[in-house]
DNA sequence: TTGAAAGCGTTACCAT
DNA sequence: ATGGTAACGCTTTCAA
């Protein structure tokens, strides 16, 4: 192994001097620092990581910024879990993290977070990196953002990307999953060429561009009518009520229906509150626990993945390798479009 | 951050006893070892990963036994990657990498391997670890089973299990990923209830489980035949024209094809001399570049990936962990049935 | 059975 | 501008 020391002695110089090189701390003769670099690339020098580490001692703060794991029928579970394993088996003894949780339907909780970051002069509150689901207004994300930009603030978002950032991502492109959606609404249809989508709850750019892909696609293979429905929040007997009523009117028509978001359970449950004679294939997305239930059932025919738990892995990993190595920052990570059916979805455990 | 020194404070002893204490070095007084143990409990310790490995410097020699990459239609290339970005990414400066690729259709290439590591009396050319694919015969892979448990030597199996051998196993499991098969030609026929499995080259427990989980399922869901055809290995126009033999006897009858492993090039080539009229869909395995291409071309309907690249990042990983850091070595990791249309096929890269 | 001390490769600081 | 040296936390060896 090649050590500093080697380099050192190669060089004719100290280890001061080449550690001077090596981080481009200044105060180098030109002629010594190019026999040091020369050195280095003769005898193809690699850092020991160990020492590295051990050496500077520094202890990384990264700021984990998520909503509430229970909100969104637990779906923020998945992604921290996988931030979790990524953090313990880096087992590195140099990272802290501190989770701030909010709430993405009142967003005072995620304005909190900013305001107590970066509203604050001193920089004694600011993590070293923070990893981040921007999913709120637009209006809140761009706050983030300025925040983010003054401080340099190394940052990562996952699931959605932060608007006027560029940061790196780590999700899904949507485009891809409304393709995929319409594809399996035609597989799994046996009549008509009419369909519909369905989305519950807030409409985020991120969801309007996966039902905006589905439409397009499938009038593309299907030349057929796309019925775009849509329910804020609620719930309660009035909303599932409200739910019904709007699928009342399709339900003779549509061959499938695509469940742009995670509360296909509530779709389930409302047609079958229609005694519709048929069936109509139910497409759904992510895999939570009630929706996993309801695939195995026959209830639900198939549900888009997208990788939750690697999101999580893989942005907690990259933020890491730059902050402890210097590794760049820069490109996204793009999830594949998983498909789950009743006969794998045991394969993908809690994915 | 609680380090050994604090632990040796606060239990009265010094930095040695409680290192013996760590690490069951024994020659230690009961009630002093109790002292200690209370003390690593009560400061929760963590010991540092960079100080434990900068400090006994050994360097881990872990062998990979795979078949030659170009072979299987550079099936092999995947898993091999994965392992590649795995060392890369734990970027430990401790660990050696000695690949030795064989040949699985001529065994003496691994069985020499087998000979030159266990045979040879002095346990010299030992590696710490290994990392192997038993893709060859069961004498074979009996032989090598011998040599591990003889030599206690950590291992892990990827791609298929190793037989008569405890080891982990980090892949698919074949059952489902014929269920998987059974499902898809279900949806994508347009006809028919018969269908057809082909399988070319060598048979291998693995895919004989995979077909035969295909053929269950499908009389389960579809009450319908099963044609079973198998070709061994061979090319050339002689082994196209066999093939093509094969095919004609099927072709007016089957609704669907299900190609068992990578080879679904070869069958799609086949059918296409064949001149049929109707389509009939094929549904191949793995991401290989060429049924990719098919794949977005639409002459294969679907392929099923087994995840080659986190096979073997995962093995890689498993095994470092415990050599590095001492993690347990016993449980199998199984990869998800991923379904892959021409809708989402780009969105798996390589994988 | 226990303790003391050297050393792993790197960084950071203080002299020169 | 350069060199020397202590320190990071742990393991290992040698004495006691």
């Amino acid at each position: 192994m090649i050590t500093v020391k080697d380099i050192a002695r190669h060089a004719g110089v100290s280890l001061g001097t080449v550690d001077r090189v090596l981080h481009n701390r200044g105060k180098v003769a030109p002629d010594t620092e190019a026999r040091v670099r020369e050195a280095i690339q003769n005898l193809s020098y690699t850092p020991n990581v160990h020492a590295r580490n051990l050496s500077h001692g520094k202890v990384f703060v990264i700021d984990v910024l998520i909503p509430h794991l229970e909100s969104d029928g637990g779906y923020w579970h998945e992604p921290y879990r996988g931030m979790e394993r990524a953090f313990s088996r880096l087992n590195m003894s140099n990272l802290e993290l501190r989770t701030s949780f909010f709430n993405r339907y009142d967003e005072q909780s995620f304005l909190d977070y900013v305001n107590a970051r970066c509203r604050a002069n001193d920089e004694h509150g600011m993590p070293d990196g923070l990893l981040l689901a921007p999913v709120v207004s637009p209006d809140a994300q761009r706050l983030l953002a300025e925040c983010i930009a003054t401080y340099s603030l190394p940052s990562i978002s996952f699931d959605s990307r932060l608007e006027d950032s560029q940061i790196p991502f780590v999700g899904q492109d949507p485009k891809q999953g409304g393709h995929v959606a319409a594809r399996l609404a035609k597989l799994m249809k046996d009549t008509g060429t009419s369909v519909a989508t369905v989305t519950l709850g807030r409409v985020d750019p991120h969801l309007r561009a996966r039902a905006e892909a589905f439409r397009e696609y499938w009038q593309e293979i299907s030349s057929g009518t796309v019925h775009e429905l849509s329910l804020l929040d609620g719930s309660g007997p009035d909303y599932e009520k409200e739910l019904a009523g709007l699928l009342r009117e399709i339900r003779d028509e549509v061959g499938a229906v695509f469940v742009t978001n995670a509360s296909a359970d509530l779709v389930v449950g409302a047609f079958e509150s229609l005694d519709v004679r048929r069936h109509i294939p139910i497409i759904g997305y992510d895999i939570l626990p009630q929706n996993a239930n309801l695939l195995r059932d026959g209830r639900i025919d198939a549900i888009i993945s997208q990788r939750p738990q690697t999101q999580g892995y893989e942005a907690a990993h990259m933020l890491t390798q730059h902050l402890v190595f210097g590794e760049p920052l820069d490109s996204d990570i793009l999830m594949p479009v998983e498909i789950v059916l009743p006969e794998n979805v045991d394969s993908f455990q809690s994915e």
